[in-house]
DNA sequence: CAGGTC
DNA sequence: TCTGG
Protein backbone atom coordinates (compact mmCIF):
# COMPACT_ATOMS: atom_id res chain seq x y z
CA UNK A 1 0.00 0.00 0.00
CA UNK A 2 1.07 3.46 -0.50
CA UNK A 3 2.41 6.07 1.69
CA UNK A 4 0.24 8.67 2.47
CA UNK A 5 0.44 12.27 3.74
CA UNK A 6 -0.24 15.10 5.75
CA UNK A 7 1.15 18.58 5.98
CA UNK A 8 3.49 18.70 9.09
CA UNK A 9 6.19 20.34 9.99
CA UNK A 10 9.30 18.44 12.03
CA UNK A 11 9.03 21.70 14.75
CA UNK A 12 5.83 20.69 15.41
CA UNK A 13 6.53 16.86 15.65
CA UNK A 14 9.54 15.17 15.36
CA UNK A 15 8.33 11.64 15.33
CA UNK A 16 11.29 9.64 16.61
CA UNK A 17 11.81 11.61 19.85
CA UNK A 18 7.86 11.51 20.21
CA UNK A 19 7.33 8.03 19.71
CA UNK A 20 10.44 6.73 22.01
CA UNK A 21 10.87 9.75 24.77
CA UNK A 22 8.96 6.77 27.31
CA UNK A 23 5.31 7.68 26.53
CA UNK A 24 4.26 5.05 25.14
CA UNK A 25 6.15 1.67 25.20
CA UNK A 26 5.31 0.10 21.51
CA UNK A 27 6.47 1.94 18.76
CA UNK A 28 9.81 0.38 16.78
CA UNK A 29 11.99 1.80 14.46
CA UNK A 30 11.90 -0.87 11.83
CA UNK A 31 14.21 1.06 8.97
CA UNK A 32 16.05 4.11 9.38
CA UNK A 33 13.37 6.39 10.18
CA UNK A 34 10.65 4.54 9.64
CA UNK A 35 8.18 3.01 12.92
CA UNK A 36 5.96 0.71 13.48
CA UNK A 37 3.14 0.59 16.24
CA UNK A 38 -0.24 -0.35 16.88
CA UNK A 39 -3.00 2.71 17.09
CA UNK A 40 -6.71 2.00 17.08
CA UNK A 41 -6.29 -1.79 16.46
CA UNK A 42 -4.60 -1.22 13.29
CA UNK A 43 -0.60 -1.53 12.32
CA UNK A 44 1.09 1.78 10.94
CA UNK A 45 4.08 2.77 9.64
CA UNK A 46 5.28 6.26 10.01
CA UNK A 47 7.89 8.50 8.57
CA UNK A 48 8.45 12.16 8.04
CA UNK A 49 10.66 15.00 5.82
CA UNK A 50 10.70 18.77 6.83
CA UNK A 51 7.26 19.36 6.33
CA UNK A 52 5.06 16.02 5.93
CA UNK A 53 4.52 13.39 7.80
CA UNK A 54 3.94 9.91 6.06
CA UNK A 55 2.23 7.04 7.26
CA UNK A 56 -0.06 3.96 5.84
CA UNK A 57 -1.49 0.77 7.53
CA UNK A 58 -1.40 -3.10 7.15
CA UNK A 59 -5.25 -3.08 6.45
CA UNK A 60 -7.54 -0.57 5.82
CA UNK A 61 -9.50 0.84 8.81
CA UNK A 62 -12.33 -2.15 10.11
CA UNK A 63 -15.89 -1.13 10.72
CA UNK A 64 -15.55 -0.49 14.35
CA UNK A 65 -13.45 2.63 13.59
CA UNK A 66 -14.86 3.84 10.06
CA UNK A 67 -16.12 6.80 11.49
CA UNK A 68 -12.91 8.03 11.88
CA UNK A 69 -10.17 8.71 8.71
CA UNK A 70 -6.85 7.81 9.49
CA UNK A 71 -5.71 10.81 9.16
CA UNK A 72 -8.54 11.86 11.69
CA UNK A 73 -6.48 9.23 13.97
CA UNK A 74 -3.28 10.39 13.65
CA UNK A 75 -4.57 14.03 14.08
CA UNK A 76 -5.84 13.04 17.22
CA UNK A 77 -2.95 11.00 18.57
CA UNK A 78 -0.53 13.20 17.62
CA UNK A 79 -2.83 16.57 19.02
CA UNK A 80 -1.57 18.08 15.50
CA UNK A 81 -4.54 21.13 16.69
CA UNK A 82 -1.81 21.97 19.09
CA UNK A 83 0.41 24.85 18.35
CA UNK A 84 3.66 23.75 19.85
CA UNK A 85 5.71 26.32 17.66
CA UNK A 86 3.86 29.37 19.73
CA UNK A 87 4.02 27.05 23.44
CA UNK A 88 7.98 26.88 22.86
CA UNK A 89 7.90 30.52 22.40
CA UNK A 90 5.60 31.35 25.97
CA UNK A 91 7.57 28.76 27.65
CA UNK A 92 11.26 30.53 25.92
CA UNK A 93 9.90 33.37 27.38
CA UNK A 94 8.31 32.73 30.83
CA UNK A 95 11.18 30.59 31.89
CA UNK A 96 15.13 31.60 30.89
CA UNK A 97 15.80 27.86 32.19
CA UNK A 98 13.75 26.59 29.41
CA UNK A 99 15.06 29.00 26.77
CA UNK A 100 18.59 28.13 27.68
CA UNK A 101 18.62 24.18 28.12
CA UNK A 102 15.70 22.84 26.39
CA UNK A 103 14.25 24.81 23.64
CA UNK A 104 16.12 23.53 20.89
CA UNK A 105 14.53 20.30 21.08
CA UNK A 106 11.73 21.11 19.10
CA UNK A 107 9.34 18.85 18.11
CA UNK A 108 8.74 17.23 21.28
CA UNK A 109 5.33 16.44 22.01
CA UNK A 110 2.41 14.99 24.09
CA UNK A 111 0.77 12.06 22.34
CA UNK A 112 -3.14 11.39 23.05
CA UNK A 113 -3.05 7.83 23.89
CA UNK A 114 -5.52 5.42 24.79
CA UNK A 115 -6.54 5.51 28.77
CA UNK A 116 -6.37 1.64 28.77
CA UNK A 117 -2.66 1.25 27.15
CA UNK A 118 -1.61 4.89 29.14
CA UNK A 119 -2.76 3.02 32.57
CA UNK A 120 -1.59 -0.75 32.02
CA UNK A 121 1.75 -0.12 30.46
CA UNK A 122 2.46 2.86 33.54
CA UNK A 123 1.66 0.26 36.18
CA UNK A 124 4.15 -1.32 34.68
CA UNK A 125 6.62 1.62 35.29
CA UNK A 126 7.54 1.47 38.65
CA UNK A 127 11.08 1.17 39.85
CA UNK A 128 11.80 0.56 36.11
CA UNK A 129 13.88 1.34 33.00
CA UNK A 130 12.31 1.76 29.78
CA UNK A 131 14.01 -1.22 27.95
CA UNK A 132 12.32 -3.37 30.90
CA UNK A 133 8.86 -1.23 30.42
CA UNK A 134 8.57 -2.09 26.39
CA UNK A 135 9.20 -5.96 26.74
CA UNK A 136 7.23 -6.32 29.83
CA UNK A 137 4.03 -4.58 27.53
CA UNK A 138 4.96 -6.24 24.30
CA UNK A 139 4.82 -9.35 26.04
CA UNK A 140 1.36 -8.54 28.06
CA UNK A 141 0.05 -7.86 24.44
CA UNK A 142 1.03 -10.82 22.48
CA UNK A 143 -0.52 -13.54 25.75
CA UNK A 144 -3.52 -11.49 26.48
CA UNK A 145 -3.59 -9.07 23.23
CA UNK A 146 -6.30 -10.50 19.41
CA UNK A 147 -3.53 -11.11 16.31
CA UNK A 148 -3.76 -7.85 14.30
CA UNK A 149 -1.24 -9.75 11.56
CA UNK A 150 1.85 -10.16 10.57
CA UNK A 151 4.20 -7.36 9.04
CA UNK A 152 7.56 -7.65 7.77
CA UNK A 153 8.27 -10.47 9.64
CA UNK A 154 6.95 -9.18 12.66
CA UNK A 155 3.62 -10.53 14.57
CA UNK A 156 1.38 -7.74 15.80
CA UNK A 157 -1.06 -7.48 18.67
CA UNK A 158 -3.73 -5.41 20.46
CA UNK A 159 -3.70 -3.64 23.95
CA UNK A 160 -5.54 -6.30 26.07
CA UNK A 161 -9.05 -5.51 26.80
CA UNK A 162 -9.09 -4.59 30.76
CA UNK A 163 -11.51 -7.62 31.17
CA UNK A 164 -8.66 -10.26 29.27
CA UNK A 165 -6.58 -8.76 32.23
CA UNK A 166 -9.10 -9.18 34.83
CA UNK A 167 -8.88 -13.06 34.34
CA UNK A 168 -7.89 -15.62 37.73
CA UNK A 169 -5.19 -16.80 35.74
CA UNK A 170 -3.39 -13.21 34.76
CA UNK A 171 -1.61 -13.23 37.85
CA UNK A 172 0.15 -15.85 37.64
CA UNK A 173 0.66 -15.63 34.04
CA UNK A 174 2.41 -11.82 34.10
CA UNK A 175 4.87 -13.52 36.55
CA UNK A 176 6.33 -16.31 34.47
CA UNK A 177 6.75 -13.24 31.53
CA UNK A 178 8.87 -11.42 34.44
CA UNK A 179 6.34 -8.31 35.68
CA UNK A 180 7.66 -9.20 39.37
CA UNK A 181 5.35 -7.59 41.71
CA UNK A 182 3.44 -5.61 39.11
CA UNK A 183 1.76 -8.68 38.09
CA UNK A 184 -1.00 -8.94 40.74
CA UNK A 185 -1.13 -5.15 40.24
CA UNK A 186 -2.58 -5.27 37.02
CA UNK A 187 -4.49 -7.82 37.88
CA UNK A 188 -6.38 -6.48 40.96
CA UNK A 189 -6.68 -3.09 38.97
CA UNK A 190 -8.42 -4.20 36.07
CA UNK A 191 -10.32 -6.81 38.00
CA UNK A 192 -11.73 -3.47 40.29
CA UNK A 193 -12.56 -1.85 37.11
CA UNK A 194 -15.05 -4.64 36.12
CA UNK A 195 -16.03 -5.26 39.49
CA UNK A 196 -16.84 -1.27 40.53
CA UNK A 197 -17.23 0.23 36.63
CA UNK A 198 -16.77 -0.72 33.30
CA UNK A 199 -14.30 -1.16 30.34
CA UNK A 200 -15.65 2.54 29.40
CA UNK A 201 -15.12 3.60 32.66
CA UNK A 202 -11.35 5.10 31.91
CA UNK A 203 -12.46 6.83 28.93
CA UNK A 204 -14.93 8.66 30.71
CA UNK A 205 -12.43 9.92 33.28
CA UNK A 206 -11.86 12.71 30.20
CA UNK A 207 -14.65 14.35 31.68
CA UNK A 208 -13.80 14.99 34.88
CA UNK A 209 -11.70 17.74 37.07
CA UNK A 210 -7.91 16.52 37.44
CA UNK A 211 -8.58 16.43 41.22
CA UNK A 212 -11.13 13.94 40.63
CA UNK A 213 -9.94 11.71 38.19
CA UNK A 214 -6.44 11.37 39.70
CA UNK A 215 -8.14 10.33 43.19
CA UNK A 216 -10.65 7.77 40.57
CA UNK A 217 -7.33 6.50 39.47
CA UNK A 218 -5.39 6.31 42.86
CA UNK A 219 -7.82 3.93 44.28
CA UNK A 220 -6.25 1.33 41.87
CA UNK A 221 -3.89 -1.07 43.08
CA UNK A 222 -0.54 0.15 41.65
CA UNK A 223 -1.06 3.49 41.46
CA UNK A 224 0.05 5.89 43.21
CA UNK A 225 0.29 10.03 42.04
CA UNK A 226 3.12 9.64 39.95
CA UNK A 227 1.50 7.03 37.89
CA UNK A 228 -1.80 8.80 38.38
CA UNK A 229 -0.36 11.69 36.61
CA UNK A 230 1.13 10.28 33.78
CA UNK A 231 -2.51 8.63 32.96
CA UNK A 232 -4.05 12.01 33.28
CA UNK A 233 -1.49 13.95 31.15
CA UNK A 234 -1.09 11.40 28.59
CA UNK A 235 -4.59 9.82 28.12
CA UNK A 236 -7.34 12.06 30.01
CA UNK A 237 -5.95 15.77 28.82
CA UNK A 238 -5.03 17.13 31.24
CA UNK A 239 -2.31 18.85 29.75
CA UNK A 240 -1.33 20.99 32.59
CA UNK A 241 0.06 18.22 34.98
CA UNK A 242 3.71 17.92 35.51
CA UNK A 243 4.37 14.04 37.24
CA UNK A 244 7.11 13.87 39.23
CA UNK A 245 9.55 11.37 38.88
CA UNK A 246 13.45 11.10 40.09
CA UNK A 247 13.95 12.82 36.89
CA UNK A 248 11.84 15.86 37.40
CA UNK A 249 12.93 16.10 41.29
CA UNK A 250 16.36 16.61 40.06
CA UNK A 251 15.27 19.60 37.23
CA UNK A 252 13.63 20.68 40.51
CA UNK A 253 16.28 21.13 42.72
CA UNK A 254 17.96 23.62 40.64
CA UNK A 255 14.71 25.79 40.16
CA UNK A 256 13.75 25.41 44.10
CA UNK A 257 16.48 25.56 46.36
CA UNK A 258 14.31 25.42 49.49
CA UNK A 259 13.10 21.84 48.85
CA UNK A 260 16.61 20.36 48.61
CA UNK A 261 16.57 19.45 51.95
CA UNK A 262 14.77 16.89 51.15
CA UNK A 263 16.01 13.74 50.62
CA UNK A 264 13.04 11.90 49.37
CA UNK A 265 9.62 12.57 47.38
CA UNK A 266 6.90 12.74 50.10
CA UNK A 267 3.56 13.51 49.26
CA UNK A 268 4.19 17.02 50.11
CA UNK A 269 7.48 17.81 48.16
CA UNK A 270 5.87 15.82 45.28
CA UNK A 271 2.92 18.59 44.93
CA UNK A 272 4.82 21.34 45.80
CA UNK A 273 7.01 20.19 43.10
CA UNK A 274 4.39 19.53 40.60
CA UNK A 275 2.58 22.78 41.35
CA UNK A 276 5.61 24.89 40.84
CA UNK A 277 6.42 23.86 37.05
CA UNK A 278 2.57 24.39 36.29
CA UNK A 279 2.08 28.08 37.54
CA UNK A 280 5.84 28.56 35.84
CA UNK A 281 4.56 26.57 32.62
CA UNK A 282 0.88 27.51 32.60
CA UNK A 283 -2.07 25.24 30.67
CA UNK A 284 0.23 22.82 29.09
CA UNK A 285 3.35 22.56 31.59
CA UNK A 286 2.83 19.05 31.19
CA UNK A 287 3.89 19.19 27.84
CA UNK A 288 6.90 21.25 29.04
CA UNK A 289 7.57 19.27 31.39
CA UNK A 290 8.04 16.43 28.53
CA UNK A 291 10.62 18.55 26.28
CA UNK A 292 12.55 19.32 29.34
CA UNK A 293 12.50 15.51 30.73
CA UNK A 294 13.65 14.53 27.07
CA UNK A 295 16.76 16.25 27.27
CA UNK A 296 17.77 14.94 30.64
CA UNK A 297 17.15 11.34 30.50
CA UNK A 298 18.72 11.23 26.86
CA UNK A 299 21.10 13.48 27.82
CA UNK A 300 21.88 15.32 25.15
C1' DC B 1 19.96 1.37 40.76
C1' DA B 2 16.05 1.99 37.31
C1' DG B 3 10.74 7.50 35.17
C1' DG B 4 7.21 4.15 42.60
C1' DT B 5 3.92 1.77 45.34
C1' DC B 6 1.79 -0.72 49.13
C1' DT C 1 9.34 -5.51 46.79
C1' DC C 2 10.50 -8.41 41.01
C1' DT C 3 14.11 -8.34 37.72
C1' DG C 4 17.93 -7.13 34.43
C1' DG C 5 22.09 -4.26 33.52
Amino acid sequence: MAWRKIACSKTELDLGVTLICGQSFRWKETAPGEWTGVLKNLVWNLKQSDDLLFYKTLEESPAASSDLTQEDILKDYFQLHVNLSKLYEQWSSDDPNFKSKASSFRGVRILRQDPVENLFSFICSSNNNISRISGMVERMCEEFGTSLGEYEGLHHYSFPSIESLAKGSVEQKLRKLGFGYRAKYINQSARFIMENHSEHWLHNLRKLPYNEAKSELMKLCGVGAKVADCVCLMSLDKNDVVPVDTHVWQIAQKYLPSLRSSKTITPQVYNAVGNHFRELWGEYAGWAHSVSLHRIVYNF
